[in-house]
DNA sequence: CGGTATGTTGACAGTGATCAAGAAAGGTGG
DNA sequence: CCACCTTTCTTGATCACTGTCAACATACCG
């Protein structure tokens, strides 16, 4: 197989459920964050030749542990990745959610500092680390797609960073309105990941946030479909919470 | 004036003054981050045609302001500047400080989402980001070493934020080991900047700040020489609170 | 030496964590 | 398709940590 296209078979109203087969074949297509510009064939077929898998993993299993060597690089195709660390007294914080397209895991250290698990059934694609830098030498495209990728986590954390002495409230919110950025949705989400897993990347308790939604539901600003399917009623009201 | 020399005049006792002097001649340094490995004049030297400055910026004095083009990156030749976001009901969240060496600044947006300050008396280089870039694109030294530049940025800002769901000591104590390091202590540093500016970088308010100090000491992992000198008497102790 | 900025400590209040119970959703096997 | 079980989510009561307000202490600077 020398070529991986993603088919998108269905809206993906089931979560959990894989909503995109992958067809082995010629003329194929990557998620869009891959091709930086039109015309940058041989960045992608570069990097392509790095590639390994897809492979599938089930939900809430680990793809990489923390301080595993970092070797490798990793590519979502579809489904929800998180990266987290576990403290001793059993708290996990999650660092960050990664969604089809994202390149992750990439680090300047031997070791993975943080675990790296499927929050929801995920397809993946692995890039060999040293094969990737040796490629970068070579290609500028490629050079210029991992720094893009990395100035483009270096930008969503800094942001995830403001909430750091923010009200629940204004945490659930901004994770709402970046997850509909993210998803690709104007009003209608549906989580993909856990309420737990909400309530460790914010920082709060499962319970907080449980709250914190039904006291955004009371202000009119969003509306629960269902404990999963969240409407976006007032973006403008979210947004203004930020602020 | 073609190189920069940083010369180290005195043991920085006393907060808010410079203790380097810039030279002006050849045969120049610059802070080791800059040099990615030897025998890499070559990027340096194509680095260093793009640079200009140094300039002086006296404490709390505005670099860039959120929403100021980006069309500049930085470095800090001496000193501490933080980028922090300050929100409409008047908290400050401080998402970063750079310390000498560090390029900071860059991002793939065209506006500056933080503004950038100086959080002591500090000097700075600036750097033309589209002559950057035009060089990374050529010099593949000079696109590796920004890659190394925001991957090390990355990287620093993902271990900050693990802090959401942490104590104020075990924030506290995080901040120490983390500037210490940055600072090349090995256990005594002297704070360069001020109380309000390390809660607004921890998310406590200075009132907790002080009291955790005061815990710490008590629990004898640091002794307080004076209010901006802090002595780390267990550094094992203290790091154990992070797990 | 005096005034301002910065840091420390105490009393109290509020947000969010914890503990506990119940409800809803999803999965499995008959 | 339904019964049952498990997981996940919701809501309430209480508690603890940290923020706020206030007063005082100390350091810095002209």
């Amino acid at each position: 197989m020398d070529h991986v296209e993603v088919v998108k078979t269905s809206k993906p109203t089931t979560r959990h459920r894989f909503f995109y087969k992958v067809v082995a074949g010629s003329g194929s297509s990557l998620p869009s964050a891959f091709i930086i510009e039109d015309g940058q064939k041989l960045a992608k077929r570069a990097v392509l030749s790095a590639r390994r898998g897809p492979i599938r993993f089930r939900r809430n299993s680990s793809i990489v542990c923390e301080g595993d060597p970092a070797d490798y690089v990793f590519m979502v195709i579809d489904g929800i990745v998180r990266r987290c660390k576990t403290f001793q007294n059993g708290a996990r914080a999650i660092v960050a959610f990664h969604t089809p397209g994202e390149l992750f895991g990439w680090t300047d250290e031997l070791k993975h500092a943080l675990s790296i698990e499927a929050a929801t059934n995920v397809l993946i694609l692995f890039f060999k680390r040293s094969a990737l830098l040796s490629i970068a030498a070579r290609e500028q495209k490629v050079a210029s797609f991992l720094l893009a990728s990395t100035t483009s986590e270096l930008r969503h954390i800094q942001e995830h960073s403001l909430l750091i002495n923010r009200s629940a409230k204004c945490r659930v919110a901004s994770f709402l309105l970046d997850l509909a950025t993210r998803l690709d949705e104007t009003t209608d989400i549906d989580l993909p990941m856990s309420h737990q897993d909400i309530a460790d990347h914010l920082g709060l308790s499962i319970e907080t946030v449980s709250r914190t939604i039904t006291e955004l539901e009371r202000a009119f600003l969003i509306e629960r479909v269902s404990a999963r399917s969240i409407l976006l009623k007032n973006r403008a009201a979210l947004a203004r919470l930020l602020v």
